[in-house]
DNA sequence: ATCCCTGCAAAATATTTGCATTCCG
DNA sequence: CGGAATGCAAATATTTTGCAGGGAT
């Protein structure tokens, strides 16, 4: 793999990624890149966000709909409100064991998994107790 | 909810996805739709292939890229190969006691979950074996 | 000086939707 | 008959990519 540069657009979308305590999407990612300077395009943000979730300096969200992104590195899962979209870590450590059970069992070289809960938050639940099916 | 109707392109499309055993996407459904009839239309296929995920007659796979449906509606997980792109479902059994976990520790009404595993199908690792990294 | 990276715009992909018409129940 | 559903096309939404010029090492 070539070497990488740092230029100040890569820079700017990495340090965007690690400002936000959220999972943003990338194009949250580009508004918040053009805050600082309006003229980096969005296929710069783009290509960026892969290349630092390739390299392991962020994580690379999927989620249904949009692509999201994540500062914390670590493998972690991650919950989404149906309701609201609203999208949180699970307070619960990755299984590697699952991935070397799997490995085993099919001949398949696994390399991760992603696990994704999908639910309503207390708000989305208070919001339609009401009309409760 | 209102009352559905029985279409044929509605059996149509049903019947195609339960003919497959591997994890047709929307494109796939729509080409075999119209082996039997070249009239349907992409939305409508889009719009049945919704429709009876909603219902519950076949299940939505969401994989990254392109939706995914299978015949099998009782929740399961899938490994996919991220070299050739093949999904095949994972032979162990759904855990809900995850669900049940996470709603008593975060107040969430959780609804499911999806485990999607990822790595090298046998085919793929003899193929890159010789460049291996 | 190399050649990776950027900006811009167009392209590619995937899915949804407005609307007039059709047809199921 | 009434209202879902259809077909068609246009609209959305998201992400990727070709290309020429620019900048990092």
């Amino acid at each position: 793999m070539a070497q990488l540069r740092n230029t100040r657009q890569r820079r700017l979308v990495l340090d965007a990624v690690r400002a936000r305590c959220d999972h943003p999407s990338a194009e949250d990612i580009c508004a918040d890149v053009r805050a600082a300077d309006a003229h980096i395009s969005r296929g710069t943000v783009y290509r960026n966000l892969n290349i630092l979730a390739r390299g392991g300096d962020i994580l690379h969200v999927k989620v249904p709909g949009v692509d999201r992104f994540d500062r914390r590195t670590q493998l972690h899962y991650h919950l989404l409100c149906t309701g609201c979209g609203k999208l949180t870590d699970v307070p619960a450590p990755y299984d590697a064991s699952l991935d070397e059970a799997l490995a085993a069992g099919t001949g398949y070289r696994v390399a991760r998994h992603r696990m994704l809960f999908e639910g309503l938050c207390p708000d989305c639940q208070a919001a339609r107790r009401p009309d409760e099916k």
